[in-house]
RNA sequence: UCCUCAGUAGCUCAAUGGUAGAGCAAUCGGCUGUUAACCGAUAGGCUGUAGGUUCGAAUCCUACCUGGGGAGCCA
């Protein structure tokens, strides 16, 4: 007898046609009638579950099996037949069926809809619905295509540090790491806290980008990526900030802004295509459920050309477009995401990429253009999320980087290593930061970044 | 952090100043192919918390708590 899982099961079932086969699952939902029942069996293989016929005829336990709700988990025996006849295309006739480990009936998941506001409160029991399972199972394909992609172009993947004295990025609020004692920390001459007395000898934090880690080894590998946790202690509460969250760097030495440009859009396209292709149950219940349009609109992107613009000719754009913005539109001042909205949703519905910005408005290893106004920055805005990705072509030139950490207040000693990389044997280079959630969001339809990531980390909220 | 909306049965929602209700879930019963099964019955409530107004508050007022949406910050 053989043990199967329903994913073998889908994939070939004329193999195990009339075959006797046990499975394991969860009970989703359960229909008894006086001498039989069919049980919903989802065994977490498949996004789709299998459906268990028992009769009272071939079970000694048939009222108890009749009896059992959803959530409870059994072993079943039995033999796999076809049913192209019938909606399901295969089921499996019981022989027994033996309780693995109830579920009372308190059990809050029910065979109906929830919101996904309930099922945040219930992290640990949603991956058993439909839209988590959906979720999760992109998530973890999409993590694959994302390094299939880049090991497939010959990138070397970094691990960068997640513990950093780094905190002159200006990328965002910082989570401390120290271990000195919070209630009696060790003061130093001036009246402050003594870090030089804290484990690493100085101040510590978590990481909230990989990037520069990752110039370094692009400066020395050519083509690498970082993809790994970031931590953001920033008070944001919205639908797309979390203060845990994943993300992607890719690093390329010798390339310029539109070198980025094109292997962001390259590596965007065969993320979709990938899912499109391998999540296909999950993507069909999304564009059913989630997102009417979804399929389409995905298949269009990966045909279309990305739209490329300058912040200049973005400007240009809002001003012409006659559109009440509550945020004035001004060369200067930065995109507001009524501005971004309207630009890739609007103007062009499709992903855009916007570059060039007034230098003042971007970071300080921006590389500055000749027109000395602007930088080589790029964003790609999706419709739907927003900025999706942030990069730029960095600034190789020693003594421009330095006259720019000079304007941003920046301590050029802490970064010693990073001007070094100037000093010897610099190369243009460039890169971006891809948000793994926003994109996963991008990809499922699911609007909320709490309900794309398993355990979701945001202001006030650690549960599990 | 700011603006805004909402907290009523396990879940999703009604009840707009005058006796708190439905569908689903649960429990019991019926049904020989169901598939968000169906049909009948039963049970289920200090209306987020604390004050206040009123003869009377789920409903009006104040504060707080929790959640949603939007904004800022960004990915």
């Amino acid at each position: 007898m053989e043990k199967a899982m329903v994913r073998q099961l889908v994939q070939d079932n004329d193999r195990y046609n009339e075959k006797q086969i046990v499975v394991n699952g969860w009970i989703r939902s359960n229909r008894d009638q006086k001498s039989f029942g069919f049980i919903s069996l989802n065994d977490g293989t498949h996004f789709d579950s299998i459906q268990v016929v028992y009769e009272k005829e071939f079970l000694s336990n048939f009222d108890e099996v009749a009896s059992l709700g959803a959530g409870a988990a059994v072993t079943v025996r039995g033999i796999f037949v076809q049913t192209p006849q019938a909606r399901q295309p295969f089921e499996i006739k019981a022989a027994e069926i033996i309780l693995e480990g109830d579920s009372p009936k308190d059990y809050p998941i029910q065979p109906k809809r929830h919101t996904r506001e309930f099922l945040r409160e219930l992290a640990h029991l949603r991956p058993r619905t439909n839209l988590f399972s959906a979720v999760f199972r992109v998530r973890s394909l999409l993590t694959f295509a994302i390094h299939k992609f880049f090991q497939e172009r010959g990138f070397i993947y970094l691990h960068s540090p997640i513990i950093t004295a780094n905190d002159a990025e200006g990328a965002g609020e910082l989570f401390r790491v120290t271990t000195l004692d919070p209630k009696n920390p060790p003061i130093a001459e001036d009246g402050q806290v003594d870090y030089s007395a804290d484990f690493f000898g100085k101040k510590t934090n978590l990481t909230v980008s990989g990037q520069l880690e990752a110039e370094v080894f692009a400066l020395a590998f050519r083509n690498v990526y970082t993809f790994g946790p970031t931590f953001r202690a920033e008070n944001s509460n919205t639908a797309r900030h979390a203060a845990e969250f994943w993300m992607i760097e890719p690093e390329v030495a010798f390339a310029d802004l539109q070198d980025n440009m094109r292997l962001a859009e390259e590596m965007m396209k065969f993320m979709i295509s990938y899912i499109l292709e391998n999540a296909a149950e999950e993507m069909e219940f999304f564009n059913k459920f989630v997102d009417k349009g979804l399929k389409e609109r995905l298949q269009n992107i990966v045909n279309a050309e990305f739209e490329r613009i300058t912040y200049t000719r973005a400007i240009e754009i809002l001003k012409e477009s006659k559109q009440k913005f509550e945020y004035p539109v001004e060369w200067g001042k930065d995109l507001q995401t009524e501005h971004e909205r309207y630009l890739t949703e609007k103007a062009f519905n499709k992903p855009v990429f916007v570059t060039d910005y007034p230098k003042e408005i971007k970071a300080f290893y921006m590389r500055v253009n000749d027109d000395k106004k602007t930088a080589a920055a790029m964003d790609l805005l999706v419709p739907g999320v927003g900025e999706i990705i942030g990069g730029s072509q960095r600034e190789e030139r020693a003594e421009v980087l330095e006259k720019r950490m000079e304007e941003f207040n920046i301590e050029k000693e802490a970064l010693w290593w990073y001007l070094d990389l100037r000093k010897y044997g610099g190369a243009k280079h460039a890169g971006f930061g891809l948000g793994f959630e926003r994109a996963v969001m991008y990809i499922t339809g699911v609007n909320n970044i709490r309900d794309v990531i398993p355990f979701p980390r945001t202001v006030n909220t650690c549960e599990f």
